[in-house]
DNA sequence: AGTATTGGATACCAACACTATCCAATACAA
DNA sequence: TTGTATTGGATAGTGTTGGTATCCAATACT
């Protein structure tokens, strides 16, 4: 299909379709004259999760670019590419610190690996700085809530890795980026729920 | 103290906490003469809760204006305060359909009310649709196990507002702003604890 | 008396994600 | 064949966001 059509499908304006190969998030058409080139249905794919990973997860271009290649050039370290992966998605932390108390110390108390060295290690101790700041720091009461109930999603997102057909690196990149919204618009309306059906509804 | 003092106390830049004066996030303080003006601990606070929705939930301040509004005024009725506080955390919807097929489905499935009035009816509706978008719908089952888990926490979130000693709109915007980020690196950390113990540590 | 700091105003800045315009080459339709 | 539409490619411009930086005269503090 040309260029147009492939706007067309996906939604995106021609403009934009552009834009994005100039930075190289998409891949450019097979030429078939100087002035023309034919886009696939791997094009279609690929501007419907850069669709989502943008408006849906938020992310910024550069961080889609990197997830991007990471999809298609994993290396050869599934684990750490996995990693790496998923450091790219917000929220962004660019220092390591050598150690991240908080988040050591919940982590050894429900006995989960505590690794200085993940993405998400510096993200969970910056956000219970956050909450702590604010004056809402967390009991651990409620970490020890959170955390069991978490862990029952985690565990169930990994039974289902195996048996995907996408890559590893595509099922976990976008099960991370694009379940996230969903859990945290399913906790929002589960407070509704409940607030409605104990404070009454709003009238 | 004086307006370097509660720069330095708070760890903003002072030509930062100008700007937050100027945007009207920040009350001006109290003026002891044509140049000078004190400020209190209440601007301390105020300016830790602006760092935390800004830097630890990364909303835009335009919303951190809106919730802070609302804090200070939450005007009579208390639910459709909460909503709208809610509301005005990200991801921001402005349309408003009048139905969310996806949302109502599995809201009437999980036994909760469907309302699609609520702000985070729109914002499960399209997480919803992104995942299908890019090709990673999820099961019934998959949503099944995310609800049951969820309303776990959210139960659990709030039994303990009540007992707060903030004001009800604070707890609900902070708990939901706040506590989301520590959720979703709870999640990330659980899967890489539950993938180095599956499938080997990186090495 | 002299230095430092203040509130307040204004100007400037970079990043981000597009959007628009222009071009000559070419595809395609009549 | 003639004319219109579309293409890849380049370049320029836009609006928003979240600040920084600079300047000022008035005023604190020492």
């Amino acid at each position: 299909m040309r260029i147009s059509a492939l706007a067309e499908r996906t939604g995106v304006p021609l403009a934009t379709v552009k834009y994005y190969l100039r930075e190289g998030l998409l891949q450019p058409g097979i030429l078939t004259g100087a002035t023309q080139a034919r886009y696939t249905e791997d094009h279609v794919h690929r501007l419907q999760v850069i669709k989502a990973l943008t408006s849906a997860a938020g992310l910024p271009l550069q961080k889609v670019k990197v997830i991007l290649g990471l999809i298609d050039d994993p290396g050869g370290d599934l684990f750490s590419a996995l990693g790496q992966a998923v450091a790219s998605l917000p929220p962004y932390r660019s220092d390591s610190e050598p150690e991240y108390p908080r988040a050591r110390a919940l982590l050894e108390r429900i006995g989960q690996i505590y690794d200085p060295g993940y993405a998400a290690t510096a993200q969970l101790e910056h956000a219970l700085e956050a909450t702590e700041e604010a004056g809402m720091g967390m009991t651990d009461e409620r970490l020890q809530v959170y955390a069991q109930q978490i862990r029952g999603i985690a565990e169930f997102d990994l039974q289902r890795m195996e048996g995907s057909e996408l890559s590893p690196i595509e099922y976990a990149v976008l099960g991370t980026a694009l379940y996230e919204p969903v859990i945290l618009a399913m906790r929002r309306l589960a407070h509704q729920d409940i607030a409605a059906k104990r404070l009454g509804p709003p009238g």
